[in-house]
DNA sequence: TTGAAAGCGCTAACAA
DNA sequence: TTGTTAGCGCTTTCAA
């Protein structure tokens, strides 16, 4: 029993041909009573189950959606991963997870193409703009939605997030508070939800009559190192901020890092507001004030669209924006005095998270 | 150029046959310098990648190694994962992650049997005990390696933390701070982690001359709702513990929220400690002290073991362990005086988190 | 140096 | 109701 049993088998032993077997295993077409039951026994004695890469490649469907990534290491990735896989198990789908870290890596070539095959549809997670793989699907008909994207336009429907928008809220949050010097950290350029996150930051200053500053935008990846190296640079500015803007919220709890191993204080001495929500932020310390993402409905409507595709319908090649919705928890607070180079006050505190 | 090219139309135009082009295309056998350098041309002009699917069929190498995992959802799980990813790629392998929640659920089976047909190599990541895939596989000549499972033997290799001595460890590092009433928070039994976890936990307070309270052990899942549960439940008791044991860091940030929102302090009034230390755990209020997994080593030697295996090499079916190490942050504390019904003296809550 | 035949496991289309 | 033929895209004999 090593090796898997093939229909052949099955339809030796019941003394029938393969395809009178493979149409009573798939309940399709006219078997006799006694041939069927005498296929599904063999069927059941040799623990037969149907080679799947052999159907697929006659061109039958999988039920499986290939979502592809190009980083393992991201929280807000685990998070939309597993709110799609949810969805996907809903819908009948399974999900396979394979990360290219650049689709079309020539290493990578091969798989990514094979997957695309095996898949009945793909969701591509934060996608590198300046991936060329983006044209090749364009091309293809294969049933493909981009998450979490918003670079350059792409022939192919696109959830995303109202990044700019979203910025702005979480800066105009920070405006109310009485904060005038406010930095952004900024993500990685591969996707554009960051320079739609610096756009909407500008936005906010400029309506606030504020000058951006250059020195005030520093980052470079959507991770805590980055989050804390960018915060260590603006700390050792002449006129440190008073209040930071991470362009996600891991890179929010690096910044906080940073300020408390200076001796300082969230948000006493600087406020750091996030952009995600995700489940963690409500448990570090303290707990982060940030912008929430509609997870569930963003993911609903993913899934959603290339099960449709899938299935032979339509969709649009079109942009959906999702809203962003602001969570005020205690890394933000009233601005201090001038300029915050020193511990100045502790503040608030508050009462334990929820 | 919507559908992908085959090999064939590449001999089509550079005007030889198929096989002729495939040996060319892989490099293999004899080919005249023109009829190569035709048919690349062609290859290159058609944009022709070889499909894997069907070289699979034939049994050829995929480069592939399949992740099948129980639940996207879990933190530790994802830190595992994302070591095992680190590793392969390292080894030029390429990961498939596959969500099963149960490997012989008759809805996966067709999947998870194309899957490991697809793959060079099988990593099961915290795999059930009771599955009946894993007797499948041990008939299976499959390349195959269980990580974080402790449960019922298999004959396959398997890699394994040092559940019951870290445990062991854990709960003597609240002994010796003082605490006698210790509670455990347990997980699912699923990989059977959470049962040697248990069992260390009874063995130190065994050796400390404690008799083990069944109403101090409870819980049902790894995760921060279960954690949250049970902790109420203790709390809720006549003589609540000074000192959680959790079976894993998820569920002891679920504790700490539960005493927070009881308005008592960490550790002040109850100390708490984890297990698996997750890079969250140094950032969650209190950063928390917990036993740390060599996660690294772990995923090195997992992946290196399967790789062995499916490069024709043998590895002994044995289950390999993996030390923990205790790492004291600030949830953990002094017991204070007998019960700790009512919030006592407020603790140090120390300095910053790194 | 090249190609024809055969087959991986399965099933649609077309007989019988 | 059952079976034969043919083919998905590729590559390993074996022969030319």
């Amino acid at each position: 029993m090593r090796k898997t049993s093939k229909l052949s088998e099955v339809a030796k032993i019941a003394g029938v041909s393969p395809i009178t077997a493979s149409r009573a295993i798939r309940g399709v077409g006219y078997v006799s009573e006694s041939a069927r039951a005498r296929i599904m026994e063999a069927a059941a004695q040799l623990n037969y189950t149907p080679d799947m890469l052999a159907r697929r490649m006659r061109g039958d469907k999988s039920n499986l959606i290939g979502v592809f990534v190009n980083n393992y290491g991201s929280l807000v990735l685990h998070e939309v991963t597993r709110a799609i896989s949810t969805e996907a198990r809903a819908r009948g789908y399974d999900i396979l997870l394979f990360n290219a870290e650049r689709f079309d890596s020539p290493a990578r070539a091969g798989t990514v193409d094979m997957l695309s095959k095996l898949c009945d549809g793909l969701l591509l997670v934060m996608p590198n703009g300046a991936d060329g793989y983006l044209d090749v699907l364009e091309q293809h008909r294969m049933p493909c939605v981009l998450v979490h994207y918003d670079a350059r336009p792409v022939n192919l429907p696109v959830m995303a997030l109202e990044n700019r928008n979203g910025a702005r809220m979480a800066v105009e949050h920070l405006l109310a508070l009485g904060h005038r010097r406010i930095a952004f950290l900024a993500g990685t350029s591969a996707t554009g939800q960051s320079a739609e996150r610096e756009k909407g930051y500008k936005d906010a200053l400029r309506a606030a009559g504020i000058r951006a500053d250059a020195s005030l935008i520093v980052g470079g990846a959507f991770n805590q190192a980055a989050g804390h190296a960018a915060a260590q640079q603006l700390l050792a500015l002449n006129r440190p901020p008073t209040a930071i803007f991470a362009a996600n919220d891991e890179m929010a709890y690096g910044a906080i890092d940073a300020i408390h191993s200076r001796g300082m204080k969230v948000p006493g001495d600087i406020s750091v507001i996030g952009f995600d929500d995700i489940p963690l932020s409500s448990h570090v310390f303290p707990p982060l004030t940030t912008m929430r993402q509609p997870l569930a409905e963003l993911a609903a409507r993913a899934v959603g669209d290339v099960v449709t595709m899938a299935q032979g319908g339509t969709v649009p090649p079109e942009r959906v924006p999702f809203a962003m919705e602001l969570v005020i928890r205690q890394s933000t607070g009233p601005a201090a005095t001038a300029g915050a180079g020193q511990a100045a006050d502790s503040a608030e505190p508050a009462d334990g998270n929820v």
